[in-house]
DNA sequence: GAAATTTGTTTAACATGTTAAGTTATCCGC
DNA sequence: GCGGATAACTTAACATGTTAAACAAATTTC
């Protein structure tokens, strides 16, 4: 398995006198959200399975998270916490309902809201799950260095920060961009 | 607007005997899988709007900009390249040859094989984005900092590798997880 | 206080992520 | 050289990402 075949197979174009196509523009694999997109896939691909011997996404998996950390929570707020769009939260939470992993019911103050919270039904997942994935980070935090990995959060922290300022600044519209 | 409503709503119990919901585990929101996923997000914002107006998906311009650095290249070799699933890739493909940006043919060498070429076409539309997303790329560095950016990269690479060793390593069958 | 606007959420439509299964072409052993 | 394993894609099926539109309830305007 992994036989790593040779990559480049029948290319032999030493010189490059044939290229039609030059100038990469950017090493394009090192650019940075290639560089962000591997990473996290390699972080997620470690607790995928787990989440999946228990019957959960990911994003489900995101919702319950944050469900335990309040008492109730209303739809938008969880799609705040949870960074999940709107209409994706919108079925994934259909389906929890369905499932009986959490309640909902309409705020009586303002009948659009919806308020959500864990059933005990999910809470018994989320206990369930839970120390498979606490040792997954675990293991992950001392192969990489505690030190080391809250330097890298703060470094993606101010990314985030930064890239907010530009969105204010730079936006003339956006239209007709040729 | 941005309101920052109490998250805890009626939440009051200081000691924790009605506890239903403990423990959060982690803050969470601070966990690396949402610090990657947040900061590759506020990168591609920026992005998005420009690839938009040109009527390609950031997926597909993943593709287009790998294949101009290579003269033709195997489906399997473009999958590696692009980081995207067989699938997707399947997918994309076919819609970027309907819209005559790439062309495709078998290897006569080996039947099963699709080589992947970018068009004429498709150079063009590159040529015509590839600005705009440059200009943005250098904003982003020079407002991070170039330094810090690559120091940046540097961790995920390494953060990467490591993960890449857990895999081999610890995997006993992964089933009957309870 | 009714019309116009805004807000919270859902639905729709299309593109991709993810895993499994299907297809066709090679390879490998005997 | 035939038959079973492999390999390279592709299809299928279901879940989510993403943008636009629909909807109903609240808020603002006049």
């Amino acid at each position: 398995m992994a036989g790593k075949k040779s990559p480049n197979g029948s290319r032999s174009d030493p010189e490059g006198t044939t290229e039609a196509r030059r100038a990469p523009m950017r090493e394009f694999s090192r650019s940075l959200p290639m560089s962000l997109l591997r990473a996290r896939e390699a972080v997620m691909r470690q607790f995928r399975p787990s989440l999946r011997n228990h019957g959960l996404t990911e994003q489900q998996w995101r919702i319950l998270r944050a469900l335990t950390a309040v008492d109730t929570i209303e739809v938008t707020e969880l799609a705040r916490v949870a960074f999940l769009l709107g209409p994706s939260l919108s079925r994934i939470l259909r389906d929890l309902e369905a499932r009986d992993l959490i309640e909902r019911r309409t705020a009586k103050a303002d009948l659009r809201r919806g308020e959500v919270s864990i059933s005990s039904k999910g809470l018994k997942l989320i206990e369930a799950v839970a120390p498979t994935s606490e040792a997954i980070y675990a293991e992950i935090t001392s192969r990489y260095g505690a030190r080391k990995l809250a330097e890298l959060q703060d470094m993606l922290a101010e990314l985030e920060r930064g890239l907010a300022e530009m969105e204010v600044a730079g936006e003339p519209d956006a239209e007709a961009d040729e």
